[in-house]
DNA sequence: AGATTAAACTAACAAACGTTAGTTTTGTAT
DNA sequence: ATACAAAACTAACGTTTGTTAGTTTAATCT
């Protein structure tokens, strides 16, 4: 457990109050107070608030690409890899937690080149695992209804965790996964 | 078609923007220019950008407690319960497209008694819904596994709808609704 | 003790914000 | 044509916004 830096300490702050009030509404003067400093002390350690915003969605938005790919390549069976992505997005929510309210909300205040990659990312994402749905109707593993509305309510739901996920941490990790996994396989397979 | 006052026009161009931005990241001018009028201009109709906001969410919210409060209390089986809060949701969120945007990202940003009616309109909803549940898992017609989970996983697929809907507007509202409430009831039925 | 560095500070900026007051234009009914 | 109402306008207000420049404090190392 190392000690993080005054600039993660910052986006980590920064990260907690986007998730309350989304990004646009966190003044820069909301987030030093959050840290008991001035507005432009922030200044000594990040040089914008986008650049907040960037690295708290683009991290995160990476760690689930390369997860997905490595899902996607592998040579498992089509219900093991839904499996899979379902408890990789249940471990990068967790993880992440505050920053996924971002990454849902906030995105489209990303500016530059950030935009685009970032959009890039979510399209291949939602596209392997179009991909992943399409081939297990085919096989017959998965029930043969519209793949979009498979997809889409399986996406709804992992994308919405990280708004239930603070409430029920009664719920241990263990549990969740497992009935998480079932409920949402229940919903497509055959 | 009755034709819509000023007012109506305005506040149907804000629900449009702050489903594209997010409440906050909206300003009155950027609103005032999409509508080819001044600022100043939209004053004469409404008096403030909250006001904007608050009969934007608050109709709706009504509309789902209305719809719930008579699904609950009828004299049908448990799964048809379900079966009509799915529906409901569908005809709510496909009439309301825009303001499901603001109801679900923005609602944080009412002002006065708007946030806690709200707030207890949402808490009820929710209750109404995990009763049925509840219901459904003792009499055995709904799967045994945690009922806040399947609480959970229907209702971020509901919730979401509003985002999927405007894109997938090629297929027809009677397979939608076919298929989305086949896919659900497969993820909780027993 | 003195030097260095990280991280806070004060003060201020230009731009953008929601909103107001008062005035002019536009369309409709007398 | 005149009167009336609806809806636009210009001009400006006090605040708040993100950010900058320059300075002071606090802790660490030689």
């Amino acid at each position: 457990m190392k000690t993080p830096t005054r600039k993660e300490e910052i986006i980590k702050s920064a990260a907690k109050l986007f998730l309350e009030r989304g990004y646009s509404a966190v003044t820069m003067r909301d987030l030093a107070k959050e840290l008991g400093i001035k507005a432009a002390s922030l200044y000594n350690h990040i040089s914008s608030k986008h650049e907040i915003l960037e690295s708290l969605i683009i991290s995160v938005a990476e760690e689930f690409t390369v997860g997905m790919n490595q899902i996607f390549l592998s040579e498992i069976s089509t219900l093991e890899k839904v499996e899979q992505v379902i408890h990789l997005h249940i471990d990068v929510t967790v993880k992440n937690q505050d920053a996924l309210g971002s990454l849902n909300n906030d995105w489209m205040h990303l500016e530059g080149k950030a935009l685009p990659y970032f959009e890039q990312m979510r399209n291949q994402y939602e596209e392997n695992f179009r991909q992943i749905i399409k081939t297990g109707i085919v096989e017959g593993s998965i029930a043969a209804r519209d793949p979009e509305i498979l997809l889409f309510s399986v996406l709804s739901t992992l994308r919405t965790l990280y708004l239930w996920y603070p409430k029920k941490n009664s719920i241990d990790m263990q549990t969740l996964k497992a009935d998480m996994t079932a409920t949402m396989l229940a919903s497509i397979r055959a």
